[in-house]
DNA sequence: GCATATTTGTCCGTATGTATA
DNA sequence: CTATACATACGGACAAATATG
């Protein structure tokens, strides 16, 4: 049987101008160029893109659905503002995802080469001291470590769950001393799990994921007593 | 401070008509009055329901995030028909959530007044022999048991799963033998929770849905083997 | 295999209701 | 209170794909 070809298949399939529309604005979003709490009026962004309010609407749809975009009825669509709050439930929903995929873990899996792939990947990009490519490395080691527990499902939150936290870690002005110290954490689960010690890799990540959202946390409160860009506030909403 | 209002704050916020139209269809695919396989027209439930085919678009796409229905590229809309994969797949989900959710418990919890009223509910429901409400509580029991983790994001991803596994259920022609012997093990999840035992609630939870999965598997290959209302299977798609 | 009817995909313009200055 | 800007919902249009005879 000819293998590798299916996991291609997404690019072969039609996809819908909404979808494109959405591949668009995510990208602007994670990438910061719109800011968190930035409003994106249907009409200007439907002009600007050339496509219909409706066609617009769907593509909104599917980013408020991976919680980039919060609707507010009447309002119409905003970056979501991310709170320390949502950092701790962000967490919190990790540790349970991702503890319990790698936990029930008793014998070496059969193939770690996409999770040890995206371990070298982040040493490749400490390296090269390329930061964007260090944390995608590093988000996609975690949602790797899930694929293992098998289940589509669970990688689809997955994937929604680091989505929304790229746009936290926007909150960290220094990428580097942020991602750096979990490289070596990210090999020693590696090599856990390789080993089939799936409760050990499950104890170092929770301290792991611990260490990270208090850091985050750290770094949201000290955010909202030192506002960057908005002295006094956001203003009342 | 004045409390326990927040919870019914969704009670208050304005709804869309798009959400009251996703509403109405969930309950009758829920309920199966709409079996799975079933096309849903655009035209006639728009005329049916009284409103537009973009609002009622927008009610799809609601509904087609919830894996409750499936939408085919110019074919439109049909209720989900869920396989044996999608049952592994969603235990693979359950396992993974709802005993990382206990198996952190290592004291009493502070509040287990709704897990532990879902448990009485299903056995009130039983003494009355009420089988759609006794499917209810068994299901309610499992999403408070996942909400004493205390995230959002985890209680949201449980209630889609629990709605998915509403539409599965619907191939267990006896609802009775099939809920009737959770009952006791869901007592005894409970207490076991409720002794701060969380790591013995959690292996408990893992056999029980273990068994569960197995006789839901076992139910689909029953049925694929001798269809209902279809001999000789559904024909190609 | 071909022509037809039906349905969906995409988009527009407009009327109404809602929030904010 | 009024005015403005915007989102919500509707009906209609045309192209494209599918189903049917």
């Amino acid at each position: 049987m000819i293998e590798g070809l299916a996991a291609d298949r997404a690019l072969l399939v039609r996809t819908s101008t909404a979808d494109r529309v959405a591949d668009i604005l995510r990208t602007h979003i994670i990438e910061g160029r719109f800011p968190p709490g930035t409003r994106l009026p249907e009409d200007e962004i439907g002009k600007q893109l050339g496509v219909s309010r409706n066609t617009l609407r769907e593509a909104f749809r599917l980013l408020s659905h991976e919680r980039l975009l919060a609707h507010e009825l009447n309002r119409g669509m905003f970056v979501r503002e991310s709170t320390a709050e949502d950092v701790v439930d962000l967490y919190r929903v990790r540790r349970i995802v991702e503890c319990g995929a790698v936990g029930v873990i008793t014998a070496p899996p059969p193939d770690l080469t996409r999770a040890a792939a995206a371990v070298t990947d982040g040493e490749r990009a400490l390296a090269e001291e390329s930061w964007r490519a260090l944390g995608t490395a590093n988000l996609r080691f975690h949602q790797e470590l899930v694929a293992l527990a098998g289940s589509t499902r669970a990688d689809e939150l997955m994937s929604r769950v680091l989505a929304e936290l790229r746009l936290v870690f926007h909150v960290m002005v220094d990428p580097r001393t942020f991602h750096e110290p979990y490289l070596v954490r990210n090999r020693a689960v590696l090599e856990r799990v390789r080993a089939g010690d799936g409760a050990g890799a499950a104890t170092e990540l929770a301290a792991y994921l611990l260490d990270a959202e208090q850091q985050l946390v750290a770094a949201f409160t000290a955010q909202r007593r030192a506002p960057v860009d908005a002295p006094g506030g956001a203003g009342p909403r």
